[in-house]
DNA sequence: TGACCAGAGGATAAGTTATAACATATCACG
DNA sequence: CGTGATATGTTATAACTTATCCTCTGGTCA
């Protein structure tokens, strides 16, 4: 994720989630939109109330938790973004249009977020709890370590 | 995990716990002891201030929250109880004696808990992360579903 | 034996994350 | 327009977690 032309990752997240939201007729508001491109800032995690803060730096007056978790509830719901469990926190979807868990890779130096598309691994864990008697409504995978320039560039 | 003994389950856990202790030079002290307990009281998980409720009816003074969350750092460190994230909660580890990361099976109806051990799967997780230039030092998967048995006693 | 020290746990307060409950605004459609 | 449904604003509070400071206890060692 080094030296990208990130501007172009929030432009396509946003087109996407405008042609789902016509396609599914559902609503995109503009808080919604500003969230989800706040949401879309970084390839790194960031928690409610530091949109809640984003926003406000945003000029809009000072709104209050429940906005914000509203709208991330909506941009879940569509699957614009997915929560980080071990984080508290919410990164935006690289693949919105395909229904999918969420599977990620965290750098704990950098805190870069990678998500991962791998169908042999979720099968695997179906498989696995399917062994166990369990059906698999939901999962959800976090890996925590270094990513490939933080290995380069440390010794810890 | 219907109709199972469940006192075995909480005496092999403290035993166990015991001579983990006993080896390592750690202190297991009456508190911890006594947490460890709380935690195995089911194959549930157990939020931080449901386990300080049930220190209080164990005949306690009341304790503060800060008790309860540094008993379970330690718990957690030996590898005692693991924590799950989706939930806050925490579960006790049927094999403590062999470091692993937590795998579980969360049943959304009964909220059963089971702990999957499949080694397979772990090195289908660390490949996955490989794959993308990530090391994996610790992963955490949480699986949601119904188990064998609320899906043979219900249709939702 | 007694001075010292480290670790455990009690007490208070505060920080962080999330939701309930109710009020108001806006939209979609007849 | 009017009405119902959905979205957002507002206030308060619940739920979860950590920091800080202090006391007590049990072990070590001069």
């Amino acid at each position: 994720m080094s030296n990208h032309n990130h501007d172009k990752c929030i432009e396509a997240a946003l087109i996407e989630a405008t042609n789902i939201c016509v396609a599914r007729n559902t609503r995109f508001t503009p808080l919604r939109k500003k969230v989800l491109e706040l949401v879309w800032s970084g390839h790194n995690p960031v928690t409610a109330y530091e949109l809640l803060d984003m926003l406000s730096d945003a000029g809009r007056k000072r709104v209050a938790p429940p906005t914000i978790y509203r709208a991330l509830d909506f941009l879940i719901e569509e699957g614009f973004v997915h929560r980080l469990e071990s984080l508290n926190a919410f990164i935006g979807c690289p693949d919105p249009a395909h229904k999918h868990h969420g599977h990620f890779l965290i750098c704990r130096k950098c805190r870069t977020v990678t998500e991962v598309k791998d169908d042999a691994l979720q099968k695997n864990i179906t498989r696995a709890a399917n062994d166990l008697g369990y059906s698999c409504e939901n999962n959800m995978l976090e890996i925590m370590g270094l990513c490939h320039n933080c290995k380069k560039h440390s010794n810890s």
